[in-house]
DNA sequence: ATTTTTGCAAATTGTTTGCATGCTC
DNA sequence: GAGCATGCAAACAATTTGCAAAAAT
């Protein structure tokens, strides 16, 4: 793991007067390994050696200092690495396979900033999940997606 | 409730060998009462008749028919009747007052179809949720913000 | 030395399942 | 009367709280 990203994490935790202990770094750690958002409890059974409960606080504390934000994907939330340190993406995913794709828009973001500028709101977070069919699934036919459900 | 609304439930759920029961009907009258998308616990709160069980049943196979659909608002994901019944829109809320502000955008919907053609998708599903300082709150300087939470 | 953080146990809350009774066709 | 739907009880899962021991400053 980058020195940049751990230093930047104790940074952000030793300004509000939160240490970067060892279950703080080894969550943090798993969020930037992760090929993309994880569920709570995903997150709880890779991290075996550490009580769940401090993964609940850890995760309520990134949350507070904005270190991590939730997404909405398929049938529950779940948590992602805000752009401090991920860049800024959306998600894709296909009701077929689940596979993830990762988003990138420069129409997309103008469009919302076009509606923050329109309506007067300054804006903080955005969400952006689309599901569907992804390129790979979307010629199968009917009977197919129904067998692979 | 408009009996176009009731009938077009009623067949929904007949396609499919359901009937239009009194807690469907209840929990479907609600979320077209509200003024926005309903936490599964605000939906039992505020149906005390009705078992909780069934309204879980109930949210599970609206959800299931494309009745209603989840969106990712602040903390929990809520449940929003899907566009047959309600026309396509997102969200914007405000982090300090909580106000939830229906949004509608040509240029966005216009960008998310961009992005479908682009990738070779098939889009069925898409959610945008924004949130920040709305036009009142956004004036407020930080001491009156914190005050507020 | 003081304050923060952790881990365990237990409480609380949210959701699902099993089953007998009641409804609908 | 057969099959679907409901409500109750109980199981299961997810999350929070209280508190004493361990770690950090």
């Amino acid at each position: 793991m980058s020195h940049e990203a751990r230093d930047k994490l104790r940074v952000i935790l030793g300004q509000k007067g939160y240490s970067l202990t060892k279950p703080r770094l080894k969550t943090f750690s798993l969020l930037q390994r992760a090929d993309g958002p994880q569920t709570t409890t995903e997150i709880i059974g890779q991290l075996r050696d550490i009580d769940k409960v401090s993964v609940y606080r850890t995760l309520n504390l990134f949350s507070e200092l904005g270190i991590t934000h939730r997404v909405w994907n398929g049938f529950k939330s779940k948590i992602d690495l805000s752009e401090e340190f991920s860049p800024h993406h959306h998600h894709f995913t296909c009701i077929n396979c689940g596979a993830v794709t990762v988003l990138k828009s420069d129409n997309l973001e103008a469009s919302l900033h076009e509606l923050e500028r329109d309506l007067g709101f300054n804006l903080r977070q955005h969400s952006v999940e689309l599901s569907g069919y992804c390129a790979n699934c979307k010629h199968l036919n009917a009977r197919d997606l129904y067998q692979l459900v």
